[in-house]
DNA sequence: CCGGGTTCATACTGCTCAGTATGCGAACCG
DNA sequence: CGGTTCGCATACTGAGCAGTATGAACCCGG
Protein backbone atom coordinates (compact mmCIF):
# COMPACT_ATOMS: atom_id res chain seq x y z
CA UNK A 1 0.00 0.00 0.00
CA UNK A 2 1.20 3.43 -0.74
CA UNK A 3 1.67 5.11 2.57
CA UNK A 4 1.15 8.62 1.12
CA UNK A 5 -2.48 7.72 0.05
CA UNK A 6 -2.85 5.81 3.47
CA UNK A 7 -2.66 8.83 5.33
CA UNK A 8 -6.01 9.71 3.30
CA UNK A 9 -5.60 13.67 3.62
CA UNK A 10 -5.00 16.54 1.83
CA UNK A 11 -1.74 18.01 3.56
CA UNK A 12 -0.05 14.32 2.98
CA UNK A 13 3.23 13.99 5.82
CA UNK A 14 5.52 10.71 5.32
CA UNK A 15 8.21 9.53 7.15
CA UNK A 16 8.85 6.53 5.18
CA UNK A 17 9.94 5.71 1.86
CA UNK A 18 9.67 8.42 -1.48
CA UNK A 19 8.95 12.08 -0.29
CA UNK A 20 11.64 14.18 -2.38
CA UNK A 21 9.68 17.31 -0.49
CA UNK A 22 10.38 16.07 2.44
CA UNK A 23 13.66 15.28 1.49
CA UNK A 24 14.82 18.55 0.25
CA UNK A 25 13.58 19.76 3.30
CA UNK A 26 15.65 18.19 5.69
CA UNK A 27 18.69 18.77 3.51
CA UNK A 28 17.89 22.39 4.03
CA UNK A 29 17.55 22.28 7.12
CA UNK A 30 20.49 20.47 8.43
CA UNK A 31 22.12 22.59 5.76
CA UNK A 32 20.97 25.50 7.80
CA UNK A 33 22.19 24.32 10.98
CA UNK A 34 25.38 22.79 9.84
CA UNK A 35 26.18 26.61 8.64
CA UNK A 36 25.00 28.73 11.80
CA UNK A 37 28.11 26.47 13.30
CA UNK A 38 30.64 26.24 10.96
CA UNK A 39 29.95 29.34 8.44
CA UNK A 40 28.86 27.93 4.41
CA UNK A 41 32.54 27.64 2.98
CA UNK A 42 34.06 25.33 6.83
CA UNK A 43 30.20 23.68 6.46
CA UNK A 44 30.99 19.82 5.46
CA UNK A 45 28.47 18.49 3.34
CA UNK A 46 29.21 14.56 4.61
CA UNK A 47 27.81 16.48 7.99
CA UNK A 48 25.29 17.26 6.35
CA UNK A 49 24.39 14.00 5.22
CA UNK A 50 25.31 12.31 8.54
CA UNK A 51 22.66 14.60 10.39
CA UNK A 52 20.40 13.84 7.93
CA UNK A 53 20.90 10.47 8.03
CA UNK A 54 20.85 11.15 3.74
CA UNK A 55 23.65 10.55 0.92
CA UNK A 56 25.52 12.18 -1.62
CA UNK A 57 22.85 10.79 -3.93
CA UNK A 58 19.98 12.51 -2.68
CA UNK A 59 21.66 16.08 -1.98
CA UNK A 60 23.54 16.16 -5.63
CA UNK A 61 19.85 15.28 -7.11
CA UNK A 62 18.03 18.19 -5.43
CA UNK A 63 20.89 20.79 -5.91
CA UNK A 64 23.20 20.71 -8.68
CA UNK A 65 26.23 21.95 -5.81
CA UNK A 66 27.13 22.69 -2.39
CA UNK A 67 26.68 26.40 -3.62
CA UNK A 68 22.86 26.61 -4.85
CA UNK A 69 22.55 24.69 -1.19
CA UNK A 70 23.51 27.78 0.26
CA UNK A 71 21.95 29.80 -1.77
CA UNK A 72 18.67 27.87 -1.39
CA UNK A 73 19.49 28.14 2.62
CA UNK A 74 19.33 32.02 2.38
CA UNK A 75 16.52 32.49 0.14
CA UNK A 76 13.73 30.05 2.01
CA UNK A 77 15.04 29.87 5.68
CA UNK A 78 17.04 32.86 6.38
CA UNK A 79 15.18 34.96 3.80
CA UNK A 80 11.80 33.89 5.50
CA UNK A 81 12.70 33.65 9.12
CA UNK A 82 13.92 37.74 8.90
CA UNK A 83 10.73 38.51 7.51
CA UNK A 84 9.00 36.44 9.92
CA UNK A 85 10.16 37.64 13.04
CA UNK A 86 11.00 41.42 12.03
CA UNK A 87 8.72 42.74 9.65
CA UNK A 88 5.43 40.70 9.53
CA UNK A 89 4.54 41.43 13.36
CA UNK A 90 4.91 45.78 12.20
CA UNK A 91 2.13 45.24 9.82
CA UNK A 92 -0.68 45.87 12.49
CA UNK A 93 0.81 48.44 14.52
CA UNK A 94 0.02 52.26 14.31
CA UNK A 95 2.70 53.36 16.37
CA UNK A 96 5.78 52.23 14.96
CA UNK A 97 8.66 53.21 16.94
CA UNK A 98 6.22 51.48 19.81
CA UNK A 99 6.01 48.31 17.52
CA UNK A 100 9.83 48.12 17.31
CA UNK A 101 10.57 48.34 20.51
CA UNK A 102 7.77 45.85 21.72
CA UNK A 103 9.33 43.79 19.14
CA UNK A 104 12.84 44.23 20.95
CA UNK A 105 11.85 43.84 24.78
CA UNK A 106 9.21 40.71 24.30
CA UNK A 107 11.63 38.97 23.11
CA UNK A 108 12.14 36.25 26.23
CA UNK A 109 15.41 35.67 27.90
CA UNK A 110 16.58 32.22 26.78
CA UNK A 111 16.10 33.39 22.87
CA UNK A 112 17.99 36.49 24.06
CA UNK A 113 20.76 33.66 25.48
CA UNK A 114 20.63 31.31 22.48
CA UNK A 115 21.41 34.77 20.13
CA UNK A 116 24.43 35.58 22.28
CA UNK A 117 25.80 32.11 21.32
CA UNK A 118 24.96 31.83 18.02
CA UNK A 119 24.76 35.16 16.28
CA UNK A 120 22.25 36.53 13.68
CA UNK A 121 22.84 33.55 10.69
CA UNK A 122 22.18 35.86 8.05
CA UNK A 123 24.87 38.42 9.14
CA UNK A 124 26.97 35.49 9.89
CA UNK A 125 27.14 34.38 6.20
CA UNK A 126 26.98 38.40 4.70
CA UNK A 127 30.16 38.47 6.34
CA UNK A 128 31.67 35.76 5.08
CA UNK A 129 30.57 35.20 1.81
CA UNK A 130 29.86 38.72 0.44
CA UNK A 131 33.83 39.42 -0.21
CA UNK A 132 33.99 35.97 -1.98
CA UNK A 133 30.69 34.82 -3.68
CA UNK A 134 28.65 37.86 -5.41
CA UNK A 135 25.83 35.61 -5.50
CA UNK A 136 25.30 34.94 -1.90
CA UNK A 137 25.99 38.53 -1.44
CA UNK A 138 23.39 40.03 -3.45
CA UNK A 139 21.01 37.26 -2.02
CA UNK A 140 21.87 38.24 1.21
CA UNK A 141 21.47 42.04 0.31
CA UNK A 142 17.96 41.00 -0.84
CA UNK A 143 16.95 40.12 2.76
CA UNK A 144 18.68 43.38 4.47
CA UNK A 145 16.91 45.78 1.74
CA UNK A 146 13.66 43.60 2.60
CA UNK A 147 14.05 44.15 6.18
CA UNK A 148 15.60 47.74 5.95
CA UNK A 149 12.40 48.87 3.53
CA UNK A 150 9.77 47.47 5.73
CA UNK A 151 10.87 48.86 8.51
CA UNK A 152 11.52 52.58 6.33
CA UNK A 153 7.79 52.24 5.09
CA UNK A 154 6.31 51.67 8.58
CA UNK A 155 7.84 54.50 9.80
CA UNK A 156 6.76 56.83 6.77
CA UNK A 157 3.51 55.62 8.13
CA UNK A 158 4.17 56.72 11.59
CA UNK A 159 5.76 59.68 10.70
CA UNK A 160 2.00 60.53 8.49
CA UNK A 161 -0.04 59.64 11.33
CA UNK A 162 2.31 61.93 13.76
CA UNK A 163 4.33 59.43 15.83
CA UNK A 164 7.32 59.95 14.24
CA UNK A 165 8.89 63.23 13.71
CA UNK A 166 9.04 65.10 10.30
CA UNK A 167 11.90 65.75 10.09
CA UNK A 168 13.20 62.02 10.10
CA UNK A 169 14.51 60.35 6.74
CA UNK A 170 12.97 56.82 7.71
CA UNK A 171 15.10 55.03 5.45
CA UNK A 172 18.03 55.70 7.27
CA UNK A 173 16.74 55.19 10.13
CA UNK A 174 15.79 52.09 9.09
CA UNK A 175 19.31 51.16 8.23
CA UNK A 176 20.32 52.71 11.12
CA UNK A 177 17.71 50.44 13.07
CA UNK A 178 19.00 47.16 11.38
CA UNK A 179 23.01 47.87 11.71
CA UNK A 180 22.30 48.58 15.17
CA UNK A 181 20.55 45.12 15.85
CA UNK A 182 23.27 43.15 13.80
CA UNK A 183 26.32 44.99 15.50
CA UNK A 184 24.79 43.90 19.03
CA UNK A 185 24.56 40.24 17.95
CA UNK A 186 27.77 40.35 16.75
CA UNK A 187 29.15 41.71 19.83
CA UNK A 188 26.99 39.37 22.03
CA UNK A 189 28.35 36.40 20.22
CA UNK A 190 31.76 37.18 20.88
CA UNK A 191 31.24 37.85 24.01
CA UNK A 192 28.91 34.79 24.70
CA UNK A 193 26.92 37.71 27.20
CA UNK A 194 23.65 38.23 26.37
CA UNK A 195 23.50 40.98 28.76
CA UNK A 196 25.19 43.24 25.88
CA UNK A 197 21.84 42.58 23.54
CA UNK A 198 20.32 44.38 26.99
CA UNK A 199 22.62 47.14 26.69
CA UNK A 200 22.17 47.65 22.95
CA UNK A 201 18.31 47.54 23.11
CA UNK A 202 18.58 49.93 25.77
CA UNK A 203 20.64 52.29 22.92
CA UNK A 204 17.83 51.37 20.18
CA UNK A 205 15.36 52.53 22.77
CA UNK A 206 16.99 55.66 23.46
CA UNK A 207 17.36 56.26 19.63
CA UNK A 208 14.55 55.21 18.53
CA UNK A 209 12.65 57.87 21.14
CA UNK A 210 14.53 60.71 20.06
CA UNK A 211 12.33 60.28 16.78
CA UNK A 212 9.71 60.97 18.23
CA UNK A 213 8.04 64.78 17.56
CA UNK A 214 9.04 67.52 19.83
CA UNK A 215 6.34 67.71 22.61
CA UNK B 1 79.99 42.55 3.88
CA UNK B 2 76.74 42.78 6.39
CA UNK B 3 74.31 44.85 4.40
CA UNK B 4 73.14 45.58 7.99
CA UNK B 5 75.82 47.43 9.21
CA UNK B 6 76.12 49.31 5.98
CA UNK B 7 73.18 50.97 6.29
CA UNK B 8 75.13 52.99 8.95
CA UNK B 9 72.38 54.23 10.88
CA UNK B 10 70.51 53.36 14.05
CA UNK B 11 67.11 52.40 12.83
CA UNK B 12 68.42 49.37 10.36
CA UNK B 13 66.39 48.96 7.77
CA UNK B 14 67.58 45.18 6.00
CA UNK B 15 66.04 43.77 2.18
CA UNK B 16 68.07 41.24 1.80
CA UNK B 17 69.40 38.24 3.68
CA UNK B 18 68.69 37.44 7.61
CA UNK B 19 66.38 39.70 9.51
CA UNK B 20 64.22 37.64 11.20
CA UNK B 21 62.22 40.43 13.28
CA UNK B 22 61.42 41.79 9.53
CA UNK B 23 60.40 38.20 8.08
CA UNK B 24 58.12 37.63 10.88
CA UNK B 25 56.53 41.21 10.41
CA UNK B 26 56.00 40.39 6.85
CA UNK B 27 54.41 37.04 7.52
CA UNK B 28 52.19 39.20 10.34
CA UNK B 29 51.00 41.81 7.19
CA UNK B 30 50.68 38.74 4.46
CA UNK B 31 48.81 36.83 7.04
CA UNK B 32 46.17 40.09 7.77
CA UNK B 33 45.61 40.80 4.58
CA UNK B 34 44.96 37.12 3.27
CA UNK B 35 42.89 36.52 6.63
CA UNK B 36 40.92 39.92 5.34
CA UNK B 37 40.55 38.46 2.17
CA UNK B 38 38.97 34.95 3.20
CA UNK B 39 38.19 34.90 6.67
CA UNK B 40 40.97 32.78 8.68
CA UNK B 41 39.98 28.97 8.03
CA UNK B 42 40.18 29.76 4.41
CA UNK B 43 42.76 31.90 4.45
CA UNK B 44 45.73 29.65 2.93
CA UNK B 45 48.96 29.23 4.23
CA UNK B 46 50.56 28.56 0.85
CA UNK B 47 49.33 32.29 -0.38
CA UNK B 48 50.31 34.04 2.44
CA UNK B 49 53.80 32.64 1.67
CA UNK B 50 53.22 33.32 -1.57
CA UNK B 51 52.52 36.69 -1.19
CA UNK B 52 55.48 37.37 1.05
CA UNK B 53 58.18 35.07 -0.88
CA UNK B 54 58.91 33.30 2.12
CA UNK B 55 58.56 29.22 2.38
CA UNK B 56 57.12 26.97 4.64
CA UNK B 57 60.56 27.07 7.04
CA UNK B 58 60.39 30.63 7.64
CA UNK B 59 56.85 30.62 9.03
CA UNK B 60 56.80 27.43 11.15
CA UNK B 61 60.26 28.81 12.24
CA UNK B 62 58.53 31.66 13.88
CA UNK B 63 55.30 29.88 14.49
CA UNK B 64 54.49 26.92 15.74
CA UNK B 65 51.05 26.67 13.71
CA UNK B 66 48.84 28.43 11.62
CA UNK B 67 46.46 29.10 14.93
CA UNK B 68 49.28 31.49 16.50
CA UNK B 69 49.66 33.00 13.27
CA UNK B 70 46.07 34.30 13.53
CA UNK B 71 46.32 34.92 17.20
CA UNK B 72 49.55 36.80 16.38
CA UNK B 73 47.55 38.73 13.99
CA UNK B 74 44.81 39.49 16.33
CA UNK B 75 46.80 40.36 19.06
CA UNK B 76 49.39 42.72 17.28
CA UNK B 77 47.93 43.79 14.48
CA UNK B 78 44.23 44.15 14.49
CA UNK B 79 44.17 44.99 18.45
CA UNK B 80 47.20 48.01 17.84
CA UNK B 81 44.80 49.05 14.67
CA UNK B 82 41.75 49.33 16.90
CA UNK B 83 43.59 51.30 19.66
CA UNK B 84 45.21 53.38 17.45
CA UNK B 85 42.37 54.28 15.77
CA UNK B 86 39.19 54.87 17.86
CA UNK B 87 40.79 54.76 21.52
CA UNK B 88 44.10 56.81 21.52
CA UNK B 89 42.59 59.51 19.85
CA UNK B 90 39.72 60.42 22.47
CA UNK B 91 42.48 60.93 25.19
CA UNK B 92 43.00 64.60 24.25
CA UNK B 93 39.31 65.74 24.25
CA UNK B 94 37.02 66.95 26.71
CA UNK B 95 33.84 66.63 25.55
CA UNK B 96 33.25 63.04 24.63
CA UNK B 97 30.36 63.07 22.31
CA UNK B 98 32.02 65.86 20.09
CA UNK B 99 35.16 63.60 20.34
CA UNK B 100 33.52 60.49 19.54
CA UNK B 101 31.29 62.65 16.62
CA UNK B 102 35.19 64.03 14.90
CA UNK B 103 36.43 60.74 15.23
CA UNK B 104 33.35 59.67 12.88
CA UNK B 105 32.48 62.54 10.80
CA UNK B 106 36.40 63.49 10.01
CA UNK B 107 36.91 59.68 8.04
CA UNK B 108 37.72 60.83 4.33
CA UNK B 109 35.26 58.81 1.71
CA UNK B 110 38.07 57.04 0.81
CA UNK B 111 38.14 55.49 3.66
CA UNK B 112 34.25 55.08 3.65
CA UNK B 113 34.78 53.22 0.15
CA UNK B 114 37.63 51.24 1.21
CA UNK B 115 35.22 50.15 4.46
CA UNK B 116 32.30 49.37 2.56
CA UNK B 117 34.78 46.77 0.45
CA UNK B 118 36.03 45.25 3.28
CA UNK B 119 34.61 45.54 6.88
CA UNK B 120 36.08 45.79 10.18
CA UNK B 121 38.38 43.06 9.87
CA UNK B 122 37.88 42.46 13.83
CA UNK B 123 34.39 42.10 13.64
CA UNK B 124 34.63 39.39 10.24
CA UNK B 125 36.92 37.68 12.78
CA UNK B 126 34.96 37.91 15.83
CA UNK B 127 31.59 36.00 14.02
CA UNK B 128 34.12 33.47 11.82
CA UNK B 129 35.66 32.10 15.00
CA UNK B 130 34.03 32.83 18.25
CA UNK B 131 31.80 29.46 17.96
CA UNK B 132 34.74 27.10 17.05
CA UNK B 133 37.75 28.70 18.69
CA UNK B 134 37.97 29.67 22.03
CA UNK B 135 41.12 31.04 22.12
CA UNK B 136 40.61 33.01 19.25
CA UNK B 137 36.94 34.64 21.14
CA UNK B 138 38.96 36.00 23.92
CA UNK B 139 41.88 37.54 22.33
CA UNK B 140 39.20 39.17 20.05
CA UNK B 141 37.42 39.45 23.38
CA UNK B 142 39.85 41.23 24.73
CA UNK B 143 39.96 43.70 21.97
CA UNK B 144 36.53 44.49 22.16
CA UNK B 145 36.55 45.02 26.03
CA UNK B 146 39.75 47.31 25.67
CA UNK B 147 37.25 49.64 23.35
CA UNK B 148 34.27 49.62 25.41
CA UNK B 149 35.97 50.40 28.19
CA UNK B 150 38.23 53.10 26.43
CA UNK B 151 34.86 55.24 25.33
CA UNK B 152 33.11 54.31 28.85
CA UNK B 153 35.83 55.44 30.51
CA UNK B 154 35.91 59.41 28.92
CA UNK B 155 31.93 58.91 28.59
CA UNK B 156 32.31 59.06 32.76
CA UNK B 157 34.94 61.77 32.69
CA UNK B 158 32.99 63.88 30.46
CA UNK B 159 29.72 63.08 32.70
CA UNK B 160 31.92 64.13 35.62
CA UNK B 161 32.40 67.63 33.54
CA UNK B 162 28.92 68.03 32.93
CA UNK B 163 28.88 67.15 29.02
CA UNK B 164 26.96 64.15 29.60
CA UNK B 165 23.67 63.49 31.58
CA UNK B 166 24.15 62.41 34.81
CA UNK B 167 21.45 59.55 34.10
CA UNK B 168 23.14 57.98 31.20
CA UNK B 169 24.70 54.51 31.77
CA UNK B 170 28.35 54.69 30.01
CA UNK B 171 29.09 51.24 30.23
CA UNK B 172 26.33 50.74 28.45
CA UNK B 173 26.37 53.71 26.18
CA UNK B 174 29.62 52.51 25.02
CA UNK B 175 28.71 48.92 23.93
CA UNK B 176 25.48 50.72 22.17
CA UNK B 177 28.67 53.09 20.12
CA UNK B 178 30.70 49.73 19.27
CA UNK B 179 28.28 48.25 18.50
CA UNK B 180 26.41 49.95 15.88
CA UNK B 181 29.72 50.62 14.22
CA UNK B 182 30.30 47.56 13.57
CA UNK B 183 26.75 46.99 13.11
CA UNK B 184 27.17 49.74 10.24
CA UNK B 185 30.07 48.52 8.79
CA UNK B 186 28.78 44.83 8.06
CA UNK B 187 25.81 46.57 6.74
CA UNK B 188 27.55 48.44 4.05
CA UNK B 189 30.26 45.64 3.56
CA UNK B 190 27.68 43.28 2.34
CA UNK B 191 25.60 45.79 0.25
CA UNK B 192 29.19 47.34 -0.95
CA UNK B 193 27.91 50.82 -0.49
CA UNK B 194 29.36 53.76 1.55
CA UNK B 195 26.15 55.43 1.88
CA UNK B 196 25.24 52.89 4.51
CA UNK B 197 28.03 54.19 6.42
CA UNK B 198 27.00 57.66 5.99
CA UNK B 199 23.29 56.67 7.19
CA UNK B 200 24.59 55.04 10.16
CA UNK B 201 26.75 57.97 11.37
CA UNK B 202 23.55 60.30 12.18
CA UNK B 203 22.05 57.67 13.85
CA UNK B 204 24.94 57.85 15.62
CA UNK B 205 25.14 61.37 16.04
CA UNK B 206 21.55 61.07 17.15
CA UNK B 207 21.99 58.74 19.70
CA UNK B 208 24.98 60.69 21.17
CA UNK B 209 23.17 63.76 21.40
CA UNK B 210 20.51 62.67 23.21
CA UNK B 211 22.92 61.62 25.72
CA UNK B 212 23.34 65.42 26.29
CA UNK B 213 21.95 66.50 29.79
CA UNK B 214 18.52 68.31 29.38
CA UNK B 215 19.68 72.21 28.16
C1' DC C 1 88.70 30.54 12.12
C1' DC C 2 85.61 27.32 13.62
C1' DG C 3 81.81 24.69 15.92
C1' DG C 4 76.83 25.45 17.07
C1' DG C 5 72.62 27.56 17.25
C1' DT C 6 69.60 30.45 14.17
C1' DT C 7 67.02 31.20 10.07
C1' DC C 8 65.19 29.76 6.35
C1' DA C 9 64.29 26.46 1.77
C1' DT C 10 62.74 22.07 -0.35
C1' DA C 11 60.27 18.02 -0.73
C1' DC C 12 57.04 15.24 1.06
C1' DT C 13 52.86 13.13 3.75
C1' DG C 14 48.28 12.28 5.05
C1' DC C 15 43.87 14.04 5.40
C1' DT C 16 39.58 16.28 4.22
C1' DC C 17 36.61 17.75 0.99
C1' DA C 18 33.33 18.74 -3.11
C1' DG C 19 31.96 16.53 -6.82
C1' DT C 20 31.17 12.31 -10.18
C1' DA C 21 30.01 7.70 -12.12
C1' DT C 22 27.27 4.19 -11.67
C1' DG C 23 23.61 1.29 -10.22
C1' DC C 24 19.27 -0.08 -8.23
C1' DG C 25 14.61 -0.16 -6.52
C1' DA C 26 10.36 2.38 -6.42
C1' DA C 27 6.76 4.94 -8.65
C1' DC C 28 4.18 6.26 -12.67
C1' DC C 29 2.30 5.78 -17.37
C1' DG C 30 0.55 3.59 -21.21
C1' DC D 1 2.10 -5.63 -16.91
C1' DG D 2 6.41 -3.89 -19.27
C1' DG D 3 9.17 0.19 -19.70
C1' DT D 4 10.78 4.59 -18.47
C1' DT D 5 11.81 8.12 -15.40
C1' DC D 6 12.52 9.52 -10.64
C1' DG D 7 14.78 9.28 -6.11
C1' DC D 8 18.44 7.97 -3.78
C1' DA D 9 22.71 4.85 -2.32
C1' DT D 10 27.61 3.45 -2.93
C1' DA D 11 32.18 3.88 -4.23
C1' DC D 12 35.44 6.51 -6.10
C1' DT D 13 38.58 10.62 -7.79
C1' DG D 14 41.43 14.57 -7.71
C1' DA D 15 42.56 18.78 -5.65
C1' DG D 16 43.83 21.65 -1.81
C1' DC D 17 45.13 21.76 2.72
C1' DA D 18 48.15 22.15 7.25
C1' DG D 19 51.93 20.32 8.95
C1' DT D 20 56.73 17.67 9.01
C1' DA D 21 61.45 15.99 7.98
C1' DT D 22 65.48 17.24 6.45
C1' DG D 23 69.16 19.99 5.16
C1' DA D 24 71.72 24.09 3.97
C1' DA D 25 73.31 28.77 4.45
C1' DC D 26 74.17 32.24 7.73
C1' DC D 27 75.81 34.62 12.04
C1' DC D 28 77.99 34.87 16.47
C1' DG D 29 80.88 33.66 20.48
C1' DG D 30 85.12 31.84 21.66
Amino acid sequence: MNPAKASGCGKVVVVSKRNPDQTRARILQAAFEEMRRNGFRAASVDQILADTGLTKGALYHHFPNKAALGHAVVDELIGASICHAWIEPLQSTKDPIAGLLQLLESIPPEKLAAVAQTGCPLNNLALEMSPVDDDFRQRIEAVFRAWREGVAERLRAGQEAGYVAADVDCEQAATFFVASIEGAMGLAKNARDSSVLLACVCGIRRYLESLRPAA
